[in-house]
DNA sequence: TTTGTTATTGCAACTGAGTTCTAATAAATT
DNA sequence: AATTTATTAGAACTCAGTTGCAATAACAAA
């Protein structure tokens, strides 16, 4: 439904978001914010979030919900279509600035594409 | 660890798989069969089938954990990689026997490569 | 066939990410 | 300041998946 007053919760949750373009997962924002938010006031506003197009989620490994920032998306269209990458040495997952192409598929017809990427991250390879 | 004896409960569950290629949930299996077999076992001879190379799993929407028969995979090498797709209109998953282009990712090391496809599948679509 | 070994199973209890319900609170409008 | 209602905290709940353990059954050896 998206967000419609701004509260110490919103202005709480999107300076996690702030700096850096890293995805966070949702168990790591309620960790790092239980002294101060309700855990389910923090799926609460991610989910307001993503619906206002500035923030999207996604599943990571373990089926966990991870959200990172938008760039370029409203609340009636969300065009920040991506792979993310997941790091199995650190668990860090990133937003990847690649272009996917979408295979032809004569049988189907394609609405969305989701892709996990898993491997070692810039930090962490050999 | 694999399948080491022949029991009621792997011949029940390799049955389920015997015809066609569509992919079955977890969910699915278990309400089929639990007159006949635990959750528990169920779960666990999954988990021993995908190491032999003889079913691989995924994650479809929801986070459901859904299985599909492997081909030409064993229990050293599993080299059955496809995208998947899940039908938003009647639900079904099918393995898509199509080649994926892993894209060039020069900042990270790419290990694996998990691609969930939505729309609508062959009987769906208007 | 009988016996012994141990892989497998059933069952109950548990885990934990995410959801639902409701009363209290606080942003925004008048 | 009073009113309206979006938002929040909290507790309880859901449910896919896991764990621990005692009972069972495949399978091989005798
Ligand atoms: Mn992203
Ligand atoms: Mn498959
Ligand atoms: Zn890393
Ligand atoms: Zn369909």
């Amino acid at each position: 439904m998206g967000v419609v007053r701004k509260t110490k919760s919103v202005d709480l949750l999107l300076d996690q978001f702030k700096s850096g373009s890293e995805a966070i997962s949702v168990i790591e924002l309620v960790d790092r914010l239980s002294s101060k938010l309700n855990k389910t006031t923090i799926y609460r506003v991610l989910n307001n979030l993503e619906d206002d197009g500035v923030l999207h989620s996604f599943l990571g490994v373990n089926s966990l919900k991870w959200y990172a920032k938008c760039s370029g998306c409203s609340k009636t269209k969300h065009s920040d279509i991506h792979p993310h990458f997941q790091c199995t040495v650190c668990g860090k997952v990133d937003c990847l600035p690649v272009k996917m192409t979408i295979p032809e598929i004569p049988t189907h017809d394609v609405k969305s594409i989701q892709v996990l990427i898993n491997g070692a991250c810039t930090n962490c390879r050999a």
